[in-house]
Parts: structure tokens; sequence; C-alpha cells
DNA sequence: ATACATACC
DNA sequence: TACTGGTATGTAT
DNA sequence: ATACATACC
DNA sequence: TACTGGTATGTAT
């Protein structure tokens, strides 16, 4: 099976975090040969060759595009860049909090006993969530529990409660809420602050945003653990918060040479928006980070639609939307 | 009424051919005030506002686009019209030929008394030619003919005869066929002819482009008058044909300076396919000539579909297709 | 895919 | 009194 | 306009 | 045995 489809029958949270390569390889292939067969597995062998069929059409096309003189699109292209790179805010802190395995930690705290054990939130169907143990295992959010089952015997499942997380969910919202009251939820256990206002209080002025964060963090503590990415923008504090992620934060400074560069050597896969189809697309051109799509520039502005060109300049100068409170 | 309207009520014919400006500024009011209040007048109305709708919202794009700095497209441009440069074929002599007032001609062989009288081929509904002692009075092509009769009271009708029009289209057709087999026509009265074949005959090598299409012309001449024009491509056979109508000819030489030069005083309107909503359209960004179109390029590319642009940069260097025959 | 607008004879 | 009818192509939804 | 694919939680 | 269900957005027809 070829890399795309093994990536498609995986599901989208593998291959995320806390596994080494063997591992990854070993799951996606278990997970591979356990799907193989099924309604829903022959529909995704569909959907993966129309996907690969147009790559590759992308790819023919790339090659043709190779042989002639870019330079002059390549200036064009900086010209445009130049004129994005006007519209750069380094004045906003932005801040991403991510709840660590929300539905599964709630069900922790509801039935403590789970806590020592691998435990997925969940059915044998689908589940939702896996604690930290069961993750060690391969186990991941949108994996089938069966299969889950394969790749950890001694899993347990805990039914899903939601009211429950609504609850908790509130109560997160309630310290959200204290230090930006326009904070934006993703769903119940993600949001966005921007914390510019809050800093700017006379009694904050000798805050750090690091700090700040940290105490955000602590007042959630008490019942959840959270981590949080800080930085001048939404996208990359979502970046920043699953960096040290579980039970961590980081910052990517305001300063337009440090972005570039934390921009330059990000995986393309790692900015929303960015999935598996348009990885591999990217990838096809020889694009694995956005310092990647400044090298290819003239080909991708070629080769994509002008919205996704558009979009991908946005990711390389690592500049976006800041817009939290309004 | 606005000049769009006034230009969209009076059909697509009028301010063609044979009257001085006073005459179609008098000609349109009398058009617009007889077809005032009627259903296909509200109609256009409709349309009409639809379509400055759309190019006010251009306009308005322009204003904004007009402050940018242009060089580096226009620099793009420059190299995609180069590239475009090296697909000039001047190899081959393309003839438009135009039956003069065909349907009316007909009418007038047929019934000879008709040849001294303005006269319309159509009812008071709708006439499809006019003679030209008619077509001094403003009638023409496409116009209802109630109207035709406000402009010229003493007009005579002639009904239509559909037959006798493809017979007479015929025997033409049998003279295009002696200097190009492959000739195409297009409706009963027009035709494209490559002259190339013929011209390269060991029995015709003496003979110019222009004395070919005398000779083809005069064959024609004993029963039917035609216009004709040649140029290397279709489109520009095309218009050159309107020039010295009826019965004349032009013809513009195969050389690049000289199309360039013909094309960059020419009047966009005069380009098949340029209708009268593009023309209000481009007139709007202040294009009048394909001249007009180089000055304008950069903002012309940004503000019009691929497409629409492409076609416009060809009209410009006075590219086109030459197949006739094949 | 479909309807509608533009364009031409 | 009364504004064709056919085709091709491009654009918007 | 509509259906379908991609993407995310 | 067994692959959610919701939303947003982009692309093809």
């Amino acid at each position: 099976p070829s890399s795309s489809l093994l990536s498609r029958v995986a599901g989208p949270s593998t291959g995320k975090a806390g596994l080494v390569e063997t591992d990854k390889e070993r799951i996606s292939r278990l997970v591979y040969e356990v799907s193989k067969g099924s309604a829903f597995f022959e529909n995704e062998v569909k959907k993966d060759q129309a996907a690969k069929a147009k790559i590759d059409e992308m790819r023919k096309q790339h090659e043709r595009y190779k042989l002639q003189d870019s330079s002059l699109a390549e200036r064009e292209i900086d010209s445009y860049w130049k004129e994005l790179e006007m519209t750069r805010d380094l004045s906003r802190t932005i801040v991403h909090v991510d709840m660590d395995a929300f539905f599964a930690s709630v069900e922790e705290l509801l039935n403590p006993s789970l806590k020592d054990v691998p435990m997925a939130v969940g059915s044998m169907a689908m589940i939702s969530t896996a604690n930290y143990h069961a993750r060690k295992f391969g186990v991941r959010s949108a994996m089938p529990g069966y299969i889950a089952k394969k790749l950890c015997p001694q899993l347990v499942f805990a039914q899903e409660h939601h009211t429950q997380y609504r609850d908790y969910a509130n109560k997160v919202r309630e310290v959200f809420k204290l230090f930006d009251p326009y904070f934006i939820s993703i769903g119940l256990d993600e949001a966005y602050l921007d914390l510019t206002d809050y800093l700017e209080e006379e009694e904050h002025v000798n805050i750090s945003p690091d700090e700040a964060v940290e105490r955000l963090r602590a007042m959630i503590q008490r019942q959840e653990r959270a981590s949080a990415g800080i930085a001048s923008v939404t996208w990359i504090a979502k970046v920043c918060s699953d960096i040290n992620k579980p039970n961590g934060q980081y910052r990517l400074l305001p300063e337009k040479e440090k972005i570039i560069e934390f921009c330059r050597n990000l995986p393309i896969r790692k900015a929303n928006g960015i999935g598996r189809v348009m990885e591999q697309t990217l990838l096809s051109i020889g694009v694995t980070t956005f310092g990647d799509v400044a090298i290819h520039r003239a080909a991708l502005r070629h080769l994509l639609s002008k919205k996704t060109f558009n979009y991908l300049s946005l990711l390389y100068l690592g500049l976006g939307s800041t817009a939290v409170s309004r």
C-alpha cells in the first residue's frame, strides 16, 4: 500500500505526537491490515486513487513548467509578498489553549481508577480520545475502537459523558473569561485568547506573556491540564500549543525574523488547513516545509489555485489573522 | 437614456457604416423613442442595468488598482507577449468574402424595380437586410420594420425567399471552390478562403493576392456584389472586408509592423467577439483601440478573466487563427 | 450541471 | 400592432 | 446551484 | 462485528 493510502486509513491523528518512526510504520501497517476489506476501507481506496490521479496530473504539469525560466514570475511574487509584509501586525499576544486529552481526563476525574491504565473514550466502533497511557500504543482520536484494541489489547473503554464534558468546559471558560472576555472556543477543548488587553492592564504590566499563560494554565489545572501556544497570529499560536504538549506551553516571540525562521522549518502539515491531500500534493512538487514554498513559489503559483497560493504565501511569511477579540 | 442603453436598443448593426455622427445620434434617439415601453425594451433596460452594475464594480476595482505600481506585471505580460509573438505565422493568405446586402440584392434580382427604392427584406416586425438606399436612412439588419419605417417612411418591404438565397449562395460557393476547395461558409453570405495554395499553383504565380481577389469578386459579380478582406489571419481579413464595403476590397500586408500598427489604431468593437458589453467594459478602463490594450495591460490582466485577457492579447498583437483549409 | 448573457449572422 | 431564430461560447450559480 | 472533497474537532 | 457527526470551506460540474 502507498504511503498516501496508509496515512488515509490510519486516520488523521496518527503520526501526530509521541511515537518514533518505526512505531509509526508498524502501527499504520497494522491499521491497514485490520481495516482491509471493510466498506469504509474500499471507499478510502477509491478516494485515494482519485486524489492521486489529480496529483499526478499536477506533477506532469510541473515537469513541463520546470523547464521554463521563472525569474520574472519569482520577482512578481516577491513584490506581492513585499506587499503582504506591510500587513504584518506584531502587536497582539494571541494564545491558543488546548485541553490535554480532554474527554479522557474528565473520565479520569469521574472514575480515578482509569488514571493508571490505557483508556479510550468511545466504543469498539469509534473512539474520540485516548489518555496518554493508551497513546503510547498508538491509540488515537478518530480511530475505531476495534483497531485500537489490536494495538493495545489491555485497552479499557469509557463511555462518553457529554453533559459532564460541557460542565467542565464551562468551568474552564470561566477562567478564559478572566483573561479575555472575547475569547473564542473551538469545540469543547480549545480556545483562542487575545491577551494584549490583559497584559496592558495596570495590575499586570509586570507580567510576561509566558507568566500570564502559566497563571492561566495553573487556574485551569485545579482539575484539567492544558497546553498552550503564544504567538502574534492565531494559526502559529495553535502550532505552538502542540510543541510542549501535554501540560506545556511555547511562545514564539513577535519578531519578524524569528517568525519567518520558524515557518521556514515548519512541516506544512502542521498548519491548520493543510491536510493529508494538500500535504501529498505539495510533496509531489518537493515542498515539505514552508521554506520550500518560497523555493518553489513560481511553480506553486502556476500549479495551484489563486486562493491556495495566497494562503500558502501567508503561511510562509508567518502572517495571518490576529482576530480574536472584537 | 445612457449611451449603453441607446446602443443596446438601437440594435447591433446601428453605427456600423455609412452615417455621420449627428445622423447616428438622431437615429438612435428615434429608435429609443419608438421602442420605449415595449416588453422587449423593458427587458433590454433590465439587462443593461445588470451589465452596467458589473462594469461599475470593475471600474471601482480599477480605481484601486491604478494606485499600485504595475511595472513588474507589465514586464511579465511583455514576456508573455514575446512568447505569443513566436507563434506569428505570416505565410498564409486568408480572404474573407462578404456578400453586399445579400438577401436584398437577391430580391433586386428577382424584382429589378426594387433596385432604385429604399427596400428592406423582412416585415414590420423584423428585417434581415436593407439595400443601400435604405441604409442611408439608418435602416439596418436586425431592426424591427416598424422602426425602420419611422426612419424612412417610403421604405418598401420585400418578403424573404430563403430557397432562392440558398440557390444563389450555392452558385457563389462554386466560385469559392475554384479558389479554395476547403473554404468555410459562415451563414449564406460570408466565407473564409485560404488563397495560399491557389497562389502557389504554377498558372497563378504571377497573380498578386489583390488580383486574385479582384478576379474572384468579378466572377461572383455576374450576379452579386461582394466585398473582401485579405490578411494573414482570419479575424483581420474579416475586419478588412468591412473597410471598402460595398463592392470593394482591402489587403493588410503580412508584415509584423504593419499588422501591429493596424491593430493599434483599430477600435476594439471591430473585432469579432467584442460586442456591445465588452466595448462598454473596456471603455470604462479607457480602452478604445487595441493600442490602448497595451497601455492598460496590467490593469486588464488584473480585472478581466484569463481567457478574455489572452484573447485581447492576440487581438493587440494581430495574431490569430489562420485555419481555413485543413 | 444548468441557466443565463454575450456575440454573431 | 410590431423586436427573428439559430449557434457558439463564456460566466454565474 | 449542487454535489462532492478536504479539513478540523 | 465494528470507521462518528457536526461545521466550514474549497473544487468540479
